[in-house]
DNA sequence: CTGAATCCTAAAGGATACTG
DNA sequence: CAGTATCCTTTAGGATTCAG
């Protein structure tokens, strides 16, 4: 329902990070997805879709429950997730990414191709990528 | 003289870090640069070439002494960033980014992006980005 | 000017067990 | 299935001071 006022109040939290200085856009960025398990979630739901629970953790590999769980809260907060009750009985819930999110796809796939290249390159010590 | 043999070190720990699945891409590049302030020095070293230690605090501005020491040790092992003494007396040091480093500016600049698109949409409310 | 040395606090991350 | 609740350890980050 007050969907826009929670967004307003994320927003508001970032300029405030970002204070000190003329902001500056890649604080913000990593403001949101700078902690250790956050790009990789949202990587898995980039390429899975949306995802329950245990699925994303095992999707996402080494989380623990706690960690998934308050990752994704803070995800949440941040309106790049979006959590659906989908089932009451069992429970079941989806996890997906929000248009926000979905935003994120070009920074993402960066951080994915950059980590592909680099590390061919120990595999592959000849190729020249120069 | 022995900087391959450093390399080499710095790549096994990515591996052992990754270990525990296929190895995930995304994961490797936000360990690299996943730190708080690491994002926001390499963009700074992108934008204003090679640095003093004063000039790069300045730019990055926020930052204190020790953490700016830390994140550049750190990104240093990691050959992202290279440390020059220029000057004995007064001492004088200039980092700069490795060709390492230098070839993570898709990513920087995709968090940059991203960066200025979602905060003018705080400014401008109106706007439909959409 | 360029940091290193200390000390401290907050926060993040992780292990484990348990619940609706 | 989808978490919570604890508890604990580690680490990042920050303030301040000192030194080559």
């Amino acid at each position: 329902m007050s969907d826009r006022t929670e967004q307003t109040d994320a927003i508001d939290k970032l300029e405030v990070w970002c204070a000190g200085e003329e902001w500056c856009p890649v604080t913000t960025t990593a403001t949101l997805i700078g902690k250790k398990w956050h790009p990789v979630i949202v990587h898995r739901l980039l390429e899975h879709g949306p995802s329950g629970f245990n699925e994303l953790k095992e999707n996402v590999d080494g989380i623990s429950s706690k960690v998934l769980s308050d990752s994704l809260d803070d995800l949440g907060e941040k309106q790049l997730v979006d959590r659906e009750i989908i089932s009451e009985k069992p429970v079941r819930v989806r996890y997906s990414l929000t248009d926000h999110g979905e935003s994120l796809k070009p920074v993402i796939y960066a951080m994915r191709d950059w980590g592909l290249e680099h590390i061919t390159e120990s595999d592959d010590r000849n190729s020249s990528i120069v």
